[in-house]
DNA sequence: TAAAAAACATACAAGTCTGTCTGATTTTTA
DNA sequence: TAAAAATCAGACAGACTTGTATGTTTTTTA
């Protein structure tokens, strides 16, 4: 079909940073059309109602969380590093986003009665987190399937615990002080 | 002055039980008068801004925490007790709260460009909780002072992760698997 | 090049929002 | 009991909200 114009492109990447920037009630179709510099109707040709668009910016979040996190890894295979790189990751990505957070938890806690459909992604990629952490754990030959499990619960309980203290002050600090927590943790 | 019509409670309590269960911005003044019941211009005798009412909000909030932690401390001493206390507090608190999560966190998420005002009380509340911690710390024997400084942070740490979890699965699961982490790690 | 699709500008509906104002009525104070 | 303060109801301003509808112009497809 269309090809040329990007339109739905525009749309999705300035609802994307608004919805981060703002937050989703904080920003308003017209703000979007306007810096998307599209026409009202051709929102509502690619997306029936702003609703749509939350899903289409939560699928997004997901995509380009983990493609700056594999691109990170590169092609390291050491499961040790691969896990502070968890934290480097999670230290750069506060600063370029100006300690916003994540959007994910962002969003369940802005909208605290959100509907199914977006709260079951926001699930889908905590799992998707954890599974990560997990993946690294078994790897590691010295750790056994019992501290494994434990592992990986106390490590991704202190990955979104530091998330959360660096937003509120505004620091790293809080995130370089758990990635040295979890080199020990797994050294 | 006057004192019997407890018209500003009125509109305290249910601004703060509207702002919490729906979110600040989801929440609309004439929603706040007509369930506390009051003409509008009465609001606005008491609060000249919704602005206000959000400041309130958190004083509100801040004091009604600390009040419920230490009514389960009780007159309780030893400070290993009293720190497993405050993971059962937050268990005690999500389950009441269903799982909507810390306030204060909830509000730094929503609204990324908080007024300064607001933004210190949260931070303000973050600071005192981790004191709580830190306290409870300084107490025990056994820990010396540079094990004490790592600690409180960790468990800092583990307390807002284990928040962030519990609201995100409608489960105190990660709460009570935090509380026993906590639990060995000041054994 | 002609038909189909996409994007355009713009107005509009119907509702919401915060905050102000007027003037009447009730309550408190002195 | 008289003056002062608080609360009331309700209209209003002015801007904003999401979404629809109309008709035109541009782009793509066949």
């Amino acid at each position: 079909m269309k090809k040329a114009s990007g339109v739905r492109e525009r749309i999705v990447d300035n609802s994307c940073r608004l919805f981060y920037e703002q937050g989703y009630l904080a920003t308003g179709i017209n703000q979007i059309i306007e810096e998307a510099d599209i026409a009202k109707s051709s929102l509502y040709q690619h997306f029936k109602s702003k609703e749509d668009l939350l899903i289409e910016y939560l699928l997004v979040s997901n995509k380009e969380w983990f493609e700056g996190l594999y691109k990170l890894v590169g092609d390291e295979q050491d499961p040790k590093k691969n896990m502070l790189t968890l934290f480097d990751y999670r230290k750069q990505s506060a600063i370029k986003k100006q300690y916003k957070g994540c959007a994910f938890v962002r969003l369940a806690y802005e909208l605290p009665n959100l509907e199914e459909r977006a709260a079951e992604l926001i699930r889908q990629y905590k799992s998707a987190v954890k599974s990560f952490i997990s993946k690294q754990l078994s790897l590691i030959p010295q750790i056994n399937a019992d501290r494994q499990k434990e592992l990986t619960e106390m490590i991704y309980t202190l990955y979104e615990g530091c998330g959360i203290e660096s937003s509120l002050l505004k620091s790293t600090a809080p995130i370089e002080r758990t990635r040295k927590i979890v080199s020990n943790l797994i050294a």
